[in-house]
DNA sequence: TAAATGACTAACA
DNA sequence: GTGTTAGCCATTT
């Protein structure tokens, strides 16, 4: 079934390697709630889409359900060159992503949101 | 059809 | 800095 999550994976497919999102990010361009854009992480499919530069806006790692911290995410970020400092965050200043310009959306047939 | 479920967030105390 | 609360809303059951 394709909704709003496909919307959120082409998204999350744009952020370049090395930088980050946040879910509320994400949300706010996808125009959905940041819940989904969680959600739509957790059933991701992993070997497409970065799922792992998508962190919550305390510049911090989610805890899953299931009460994991995602060890893998940490690894994978910290290959890309993203640092973190001594209590597990992200410096969103210097990682988050700035989003995509105008040319990106019409390189995906996509309508930036209204915001 | 109705209820439950979240890898969330902003705004408070 | 640490809670707590309300809002969020597509997807799943």
């Amino acid at each position: 079934m394709l909704g709003v999550y496909q919307r959120i994976y082409t998204l999350v497919m744009g952020v370049p390697r090395g930088k980050v999102a946040t879910y509320g990010q994400i949300a706010k361009l996808a125009g959905c709630s940041a819940r989904q854009a969680g959600y739509a992480m957790a059933v991701a499919p992993t070997d497409t889409v970065p799922w792992h530069r998508v962190i919550n806006s305390r510049g911090q790692i989610s805890i899953r359900s299931d009460g994991l911290i995602d060890a893998e995410q940490q690894r994978l970020l910290d290959n890309e060159g993203i640092q973190f400092d001594s209590k597990g965050r992200v410096d969103l200043i210097r990682f988050q992503w700035q989003g995509p310009d105008q040319s990106w959306w019409a390189d995906q047939m996509l309508d930036p949101p209204l915001i």
